[in-house]
DNA sequence: TCTGGGGTCCTAGGACCC
DNA sequence: TCTGGGGTCCTAGGACCC
């Protein structure tokens, strides 16, 4: 318990390509090939391979504007499968958890791991859990290691980089990059061959005005005055220049705190014009979003609804969205969805052609207290939306819940009739089935769907 | 024809109050 | 003609992340 304080070190896991790399797990004959994955609807590119990336494929390129490299350069495409990524994350996290004593899993594919006081060639611990990884999950992954987040962060960058692109950095930086080790010169060598625009918290906008600015490297950066940086800018960006500069601002969050709204927002597989097809939508994502609060024992307080156009057609446009405050704060599907659906009528024009929509559950806080006292309140809330109705309400949400997550979802479905799925319907709906190959399939069952 | 989804945090500005 | 100052709270919008 009474460890010593340290110096700070922090090192970032992070799998490459990563949602490819999950779809090669189950198929290794795509090892080698161009290979992109597909959002909701086939819209556009959310993970490439190095092959695919060779082809000049951005990220988040659009689909119908690369398909001809299917033909042409034998590119590979496939529809997103989050579940399956979902589980292989699960496992790459718990062996990339043996790397420090902490870990903060930070996203689908990447985690920070707590690695201060740590004895021994940090170096070569990382090499161990990056081949034990690739040895047993089949996920190759590189690893940053440094005095702040912000650092590590860059490290990683410099591991993948030196990889994928021999002569960017030093090689012997490949795969695994600690920067903690390295003599001051030679730091200063990989701030300046860094882009400012690849620094953790330098996003588009702030990349352009510091490059008008001739703040062009990560070097340029780290001789900012964090002062300068908090006028021109903000605290953010501030304490982006100090961990930079090697001060560490950002602790690991290893206790992901409780989230504080919950989102489900689709773009539509085809163009939507009636209110009746809206509402379907949105009783569809407030059933989803309701499902996640539920599993975070959750209420809300609000629900957001938002409808827009397409923003990439000449069409006439129109983007609203309302916020409905709910008498009770609730993790109640139906009363939640009667919220959602009042909202969409409210801000709903006929004439428009639908792109997008999307429900968002905000306010929220912790159930237990709140449920305790509904259940002794049956009352209904303004506008015939029911209340939450008490504690065996609740225990039929969480009833319900599990049986979707064991059956598959869609296996029961509360409040909303006739839910179509006018959002996932992917492309390669045979090719998704045929994935799930008995590795992966806790989940997978052929019962009827019911609907209550 | 066809352009993702789900988050966090900060700031500016308006409303309101004394 | 001239038209305070400072505080709080809320919201919309914008920036960032993967």
């Amino acid at each position: 318990m009474d460890r010593p304080t340290q110096a700070p070190l922090f090192a970032l896991g992070d799998a490459n390509n990563y949602y490819v790399s999950a779809e090669r797990c189950l198929r290794p004959s795509l090892n080698g090939r161009p290979v992109t994955v597909l959002s909701n609807n086939d819209g556009c590119c959310i993970a490439r391979s190095n092959e695919a990336k060779e082809l000049g494929i951005k990220m988040g390129a659009p689909w119908f504007e690369v398909k001809h490299l299917e033909e042409s350069a034998g590119l590979v495409a496939l529809s997103a499968n989050f579940e399956l990524y979902g589980e292989i994350s699960d496992r790459v996290m718990s062996l990339a958890a043996g790397l420090g004593h902490r870990q903060e899993i930070y996203c689908i594919d990447e985690s920070f791991l707590d690695m201060s006081g740590i004895r021994g060639d940090l170096r070569a611990r990382a090499f161990a859990i990056r081949s034990r990884i690739l040895q047993w999950v089949g996920i190759p992954c590189c690893v940053g290691i440094g005095p702040t987040k912000t650092l590590a962060k860059l490290a990683n960058h410099v591991a993948k980089t030196a990889e994928r692109k021999p002569g960017s950095y030093p090689a012997e930086l490949a795969q695994v990059c600690n920067l903690a080790t390295l003599t001051p010169p030679d730091m200063e060598q990989i701030l300046r061959a860094t882009p400012v625009g690849e620094v953790w918290g330098v996003g588009r906008r702030i990349s352009k005005q510091l490059i008008d600015q001739g703040v062009a490297t990560a070097l340029d950066l780290a001789r900012m005055e964090p002062a300068i940086a908090r006028r021109g800018w903000s605290v953010i960006f501030e304490r982006t220049v100090r961990e930079l500069r090697g001060e560490s601002c950002l602790d690991l969050e290893d206790i992901p705190p409780n989230k504080q709204e919950i989102a489900c927002t689709r773009s539509f597989g085809r163009p939507i014009t009636e209110l009746r097809d809206l509402i379907e939508a949105v009783s569809d994502f407030s059933c989803r979003a309701a499902e996640k609060l539920r599993r975070q024992n959750g209420v809300a307080g609000q629900v957001m609804v938002f409808i827009r156009t397409s923003p990439f057609r000449k069409t006439p446009q129109y983007s609203r969205s309302m916020v409905v405050p709910l008498r009770s704060p609730t993790s109640d599907t139906p009363a939640l969805a009667t919220a959602a659906a009042h909202a969409l009528r409210m801000i709903y024009r006929p004439g428009f052609v639908y792109a997008k929509a999307g429900v968002m559950l905000l306010d929220l806080a912790p159930s237990s207290r709140v449920q305790l006292e509904l259940a002794f309140d049956t009352s209904t809330d303004d506008g015939g939306v029911p209340a939450a109705g008490g504690a065996h309400r609740f225990e039929l949400m969480r009833a319900v819940d599990g049986l979707n997550e064991r059956y598959g979802r869609g296996t029961l479905t509360i409040g909303a009739r006739g839910t179509q799925r006018l959002a996932g319907s992917g492309r390669n709906w045979q090719m998704k089935q045929e994935r799930r190959t008995p590795a992966y399939t806790t989940r997978w069952s052929d019962m009827p769907v019911v609907r209550a």
